[in-house]
DNA sequence: GTCTATACTGAGATAGAC
DNA sequence: GTCTATCTCAGTATAGAC
């Protein structure tokens, strides 16, 4: 089909401009500028933003499960697969430092909005969450498995949070060097080779100097 | 004065409905309505929506440094301090559950507007880490106490974020716990009578029975 | 399938009566 | 100090020409 072109590069414009301005700052003009189509057209393919916001979640799950898939393929070991999720922190560290997690920050938004897709959007996190708890799962922590997913997933968002309000990405890299360190209590085999890896989150009496 | 009731009733609505809805989604009749005056009355209080935005932050700002020296006087050691601040998420943790943290989420709206106030609300989340860093140095922690006073932010910030995204309280008993464990190991008292703390932030095979 | 024109709404903001 | 009336403007949404 033809339209569908013009029709996925208004969900992907939509997508930028709904992390970088928040939902509800962001117009139809602001997406049909974006795009190059004027205002009218836009109707065309979709009637409402509500909308618009359930494609681009449809959009957004859809690229994290293929990433995920992406680094249960090129993981080879769970860590390795736990520690790319912990790393997109620092891939993507110029945006969050801008402009926040686009997971967290679009279901902060809609949660104040008491948005009905909330529960939609939620379920980016929960991918995340299913993903992660298996890892720690296949790590041998089918005990607390969630919690230690969560636990990560709740640092991450912290993270991003704090580098944001203080426009600082080295805070990142410090917090996700910390995360690694935690991870590694974890890693039954990296825990037998350096058995004082286990012994806590942060090295008493560390200090890095700021680069 | 007697314009001063109105004024403070006004601000203290406008306080509550950015909190619950959001900055921008919050509109002069929301907050009309709330007060009991008309739109036009509200005008001669405020000129812009800007301004009542300087003044709920200086409300928080004022009341945050009246809890932080409240805990300052109240808790003998800087250790107990520390656990009043992770315990406001217990305290608040109905409310946090529906609208997350009210300085992370403000400072997130704020960041995404690209607002002028963003560094006004900032110095909300200073406020905590310059307090947090001075609780951290009275600990002994002089070299790394902005690192761990950044720490504890953040990790405050994802328990929020995910509590409510999750509607989680539960999840946020938990991750206090986690805190509550990651604090002993700097507490040198505690860390010299029962040495086994320094050990980790996580206990192995730790498992607590959802109650 | 794309455009223009236009209606409707609510928000921010002002003027001026009481 | 409080009110009503009114203005402007942007955002959402629709109808219909091409």
């Amino acid at each position: 089909m033809s339209d569908k072109t013009t029709r996925d590069r208004i969900i992907e414009a939509a997508d930028q401009l709904f992390y970088q301005q928040g939902y509800e700052h962001t117009s139809f003009s602001d997406i049909a500028d974006a795009v190059q189509i004027s205002r009218g057209n836009f109707y065309y393919h979709f009637k409402t933003k509500d909308e618009i916001l359930d494609a681009v979640i449809n959009l957004r799950l859809a690229n994290t499960q293929k990433m995920l898939e992406h680094w249960e393929i090129q993981g080879e070991r769970p860590a390795d697969r736990i520690r790319s999720f912990i790393h997109i922190l620092l891939a993507n560290r110029a945006k969050i430092k801008r402009y926040g997690c686009p997971v967290g920050t679009l279901c902060t938004e809609l949660a104040k909005l008491n948005h009905a897709a909330q529960g939609e959007a939620n379920k980016l996190f929960t991918l995340f969450r299913t993903w992660l708890r298996r890892q720690f799962t296949l790590l041998g922590r089918k005990d607390d498995a969630d919690e230690l997913a969560m636990h990560l997933l709740a640092r991450s968002q912290g993270i991003a949070t704090l580098a944001s309000a203080f426009h600082d990405e080295q805070f990142i890299r410090q917090e996700v060097e910390l995360l690694c360190d935690w991870l590694e209590q974890y890693t039954e085999d990296d825990a037998r080779d350096r058995p004082d890896a286990v012994k806590g989150i942060q090295r008493k009496g560390r200090r890095r100097p700021k680069q």
